[in-house]
DNA sequence: CATGCGTCCTGCTTGC
DNA sequence: TGCAAGCAGGACGCAT
């Protein structure tokens, strides 16, 4: 589900309910989300305690920054890094509410309310780590630029050297970050780039727009507050709005927006893929 | 080494 | 109406 813009949106959302505030209680409903070393108890352990002191965002990757405890010797920086994969949801409640059925894991804060992480399809993750473990954590130290941290010259040096369709390089995290399917197809259309194109056949200025196609769909996307497909909400419980400006995404056999003509759905990468066989070439 | 496909889960939608 | 197959925003493990 969520792609960069979601959880972008989702943790600007959060910094000004979690900021400052320190966690009493963990609770983890489903050990299935932990993907750290620790057992549920050693999790739990390590966070109580802790003040929330930043909320940021790397990729799809939403990141709780915690601080080290007073009391306890030796603490260290934490934090908790989010993968929200498919139908991943935070929002914040009061403790004494009843707690949502497909509650994965609870942080239960100084003001009485509680971060809930609630996550449907179970896919979601949640990783303890340290400041220095995030960075050696193999997924994290492999991920590409952000978008708008891309260069041209780089972006053009990571697709010569892909074998694969563009989609598939574009859904790779290792060459650019925080793109998932709907933001692939948005950007392949705005670029008139077929997806299932082999990224060596673009030529330089094809991968020139296609980086600002990227850079401009992303921002896009993130001023609407993400796109709600079916799960996505901000922790308010707000759909995004930018569902509302796909040109292509989830509209197979509807008009092309710039010809007309019926646009068309195949699976580039295992992934269902919309476009205009007639503007994207 | 790089690439592609099945898999992990659950629930909603579609078609018979 | 009922039921089963198909499909979904992501990324990993394994086979090729």
């Amino acid at each position: 589900m969520p792609e960069l813009p979601e959880v972008e949106t989702i943790a600007r959302a959060l910094a000004p309910g979690l900021i400052g505030r320190v966690v009493t209680g963990v609770a983890v409903p489903d050990v299935k989300v932990l993907a750290g070393p620790q057992t549920r108890a050693a999790f739990e352990r390590a966070i109580a305690g802790r003040e929330i002191t930043d909320i940021s965002r790397r990729a799809k990757l939403l990141l709780v920054h915690l601080a080290p405890r007073p009391e306890v010797q030796d603490d260290e920086d934490a934090v908790l890094a989010f993968h929200l994969k498919m139908t991943g949801r935070f929002h914040i409640a009061p403790t004494a509410e009843a707690i949502p059925v497909h509650a994965r894991l609870l942080l239960r804060l100084t003001d009485g309310n509680a971060l809930i992480f609630s996550d449907v399809r179970r896919f979601g993750t949640a990783r303890l780590l340290s400041p220095q473990g995030l960075t050696a954590w193999d997924f994290y130290a492999a991920l590409g630029p952000e978008p708008w941290d891309m260069t041209p010259h780089a972006f053009e040096a990571a697709l010569a050297k892909r074998t694969t369709r563009i989609k598939a390089a574009l859904l790779d995290q290792t060459v650019i970050a925080g793109i998932g399917n709907i933001y692939a197809d948005e950007s392949l259309f705005a670029a008139r780039i077929r997806p299932d194109a082999p990224a060596t056949s673009l030529s330089p200025g094809q991968r020139h727009t296609l980086l600002t196609s990227i850079q401009a769909v992303i921002e896009r996307a993130i001023a609407a507050g993400g796109s709600t497909i079916r799960d996505y909400r901000t922790p308010d419980g707000v759909e995004g709005g930018f569902q509302h400006q796909f040109a292509v995404y989830g509209k197979a056999g509807e008009p092309c927006p710039a010809c007309g003509q019926p646009l068309v759905a195949i699976k580039v990468a295992g992934r269902t893929s919309t476009f205009c066989p007639r503007c994207q070439k």
